[in-house]
RNA sequence: GCCCUCAUCGUCUAGAGGCCAAGGACGCCAGCCUUUCAAGCUGGAGAUCAGGGGUUCGAAUCCCCUUGGGGGCACCA
């Protein structure tokens, strides 16, 4: 699978801390990850912290947390930009010294007065050139001077560039669209333009897989590693992920921070696998993959080129298939926390876990997200349910009937032994007979008394894992509150 | 407004000229199983392959136009 040159094969994901890493910042890491894994490539990680006044507190640890979730292992990183200033200051001064970028001194004002009056004429909006052709002396004194200036790429005003992209092919660009894009800012920190060409030609990126959203900044990078002298890496732009709305995944579209899925109760794994199918698919019928089989199957050629709906429904579907792949026991565990976390104050935690262990086993197959276990198992572990009466009257059935049924089933199974789902039912079955009723009516009574719903987990199970006690004392407490 | 781009069931997708009167999955519907809910199994509805022109013996697949969607156009990334 790897060969030499596969071997150099380097990639990154270069998140910027403003924020959560949504799905699909994370997608996007996915799909470099999987691509170096495949190859036998290295898979960096790298902040890019240029803006610090979006910069968001506590962001650069959720991205790490997120990717360490899900199992994308970084080899070299997590780099930062904001340690690598003097690199693109340089690169930047290399390029004002070769006449390729120069000094730019127009005020935030007068940005806005320029962009305001292209959008009345219906142009597109960008750089005038007032600062183009200033002279480079006379500006180099202004900035000795102390006057604040920004640094800007002197874009070729004619020609055309093109982007040769992997997945897209080649797309061309004319020059005479293309600004003079701002590479320093007056803070003295490089935008992203410059940051990302400086580094991914420094860190010998050989692959750059991001975002579709990028296709249209690439023809500027393409012309400053050109500028620079450089040879630019691959190009990759992968497909967006859409929320249902088909516009841009964002906040507004739900939970769709990687944190949120995890409180949420989904695997990572599950989430893993889910991801990768967005925009990537191996054939005509493949759905579930472990990561290896991933590893082993990704390839960029696969990657499609339309924009993909975040499927939720599905993505539960798939939790809910790789829930059930667990073993019991392995499920126990992973709804523990969950359980602790969202059963009611009056439950004692810590939990037992062997009798987790038991209730695991009963719901298990009905859980498709974890954040659910509680509210699928939460009578197995209060003391006190709550219903009524007449939830307690099965169809066809009267308050009589009901408290009879309640009396002799008691009475019959306080004997039992061993305390087993088996012996329960082979008891409580035939009952029916004598007591005139169906196994609808009478299951669905003791269902009422013992859960306090109408949908739960098998009867005689539920009974066994509850214990005879328990049991016991539930029976008597619907007898109690049947209302005659 | 300008630039780029995409276009197969509601959604994720397979399809790289004949194997497609379009296959799989989710969701939906029905039946079976069954003490409820799930799970499982079986079956079903669902796409005139956005529309219109070409090219070709033959097009979902190639070309053009239209339409629609998405993205971009900052001293944000």
């Amino acid at each position: 699978m790897t060969n030499n040159t596969e071997a150099q094969i380097r990639v990154r994901f270069a998140p910027s801390p403003t924020g959560f890493p949504h799905v699909g910042n994370i997608r996007t890491a996915l799909f470099n990850w999987l691509f170096a894994r495949h190859h036998g490539g290295t898979f960096i990680l790298r902040i890019e912290d240029t803006d610090t006044a979006r910069r968001v507190e506590g962001a650069v640890e959720s991205i790490m947390d997120g990717l360490r979730w899900l199992g994308l292992d970084w080899d070299e990183g997590p780099v930062f930009q904001s340690d690598r200033l003097h690199l693109y200051r340089a690169a930047a001064e290399t390029l004002i010294h070769k006449g390729m970028a120069y000094h730019c001194f127009c005020t935030a004002e007068r940005l806005e007065q320029v962009r305001a009056e292209q959008a009345r004429q219906k142009l597109p909006p960008r750089y005038d050139g007032r600062c183009r052709t200033l002279d480079p002396a006379q500006a180099a004194q202004r900035v000795a001077d102390g006057e604040p200036s920004v640094v800007r790429f002197k874009t070729p005003i004619e020609g055309e560039t093109v982007v040769h992209d992997l997945i897209r092919g080649d797309v061309t660009f004319s020059n005479t669209i293309l600004n003079d894009y701002v590479l320093l800012k007056s803070d003295g920190y490089p935008t992203y333009h410059l940051a990302n060409v400086v580094d991914d030609h420094d860190m010998g990126i050989t692959h750059i897989m991001r975002a579709d959203e990028w296709i249209s900044s690439t023809p500027l990078h393409v012309m400053l590693y050109d500028a620079f002298g450089w040879r630019p890496p691959a190009f990759a732009h992968l497909p967006m992920i859409l929320g249902p709305d088909k516009a841009k995944l964002s906040k507004r579209h739900g939970a769709t921070t990687v944190t949120e899925y995890r409180e949420q109760g989904y695997l990572p794994e599950a989430l893993f696998n889910f991801l990768a199918l967005l925009g990537w698919a191996l054939d005509d019928k493949t759905e579930l993959f472990t990561r290896d089989e991933l590893v082993a199957a990704f390839s960029l050629e696969r990657v499609g080129k339309t924009a993909a709906v975040f499927n939720m429904p599905k993505l539960d579907w798939m939790n809910g298939v790789y829930i059930r792949g667990l073993t019991r026991e392995a499920f126990a565990q992973r709804a523990l926390p969950y359980l602790e976390r969202d059963l009611p104050a009056s439950v004692v935690r810590p939990l037992d876990l062997n009798y987790v262990v038991q209730v695991a086993a009963l719901i298990q197959e009905r859980t498709k997200v974890l954040s659910e276990v509680a509210g699928l198992s939460d009578f197995f572990f209060v003391d006190t349910l709550s219903y009524t009466s007449a939830d307690l009257v099965a169809k066809g059935m009267d308050a009589g009937g009901t408290l009879a049924a309640l009396q002799a089933v008691s009475q019959v199974i306080e004997i039992i032994e061993p305390w087993e789902a088996a012996t329960l039912e082979s008891t409580v079955r035939p009952m029916c007979d004598t007591l005139g009723l169906s196994a609808k009516q009478l299951f669905g009574v003791l269902r009422v008394a013992l859960t306090a719903r109408t949908a739960a987990p098998p009867l005689f199970d539920t009974m066994e894992v509850l214990g005879k006690a328990r049991t016991l004392k539930r029976l008597a407490d619907a007898a109690s509150t049947v209302k005659l």
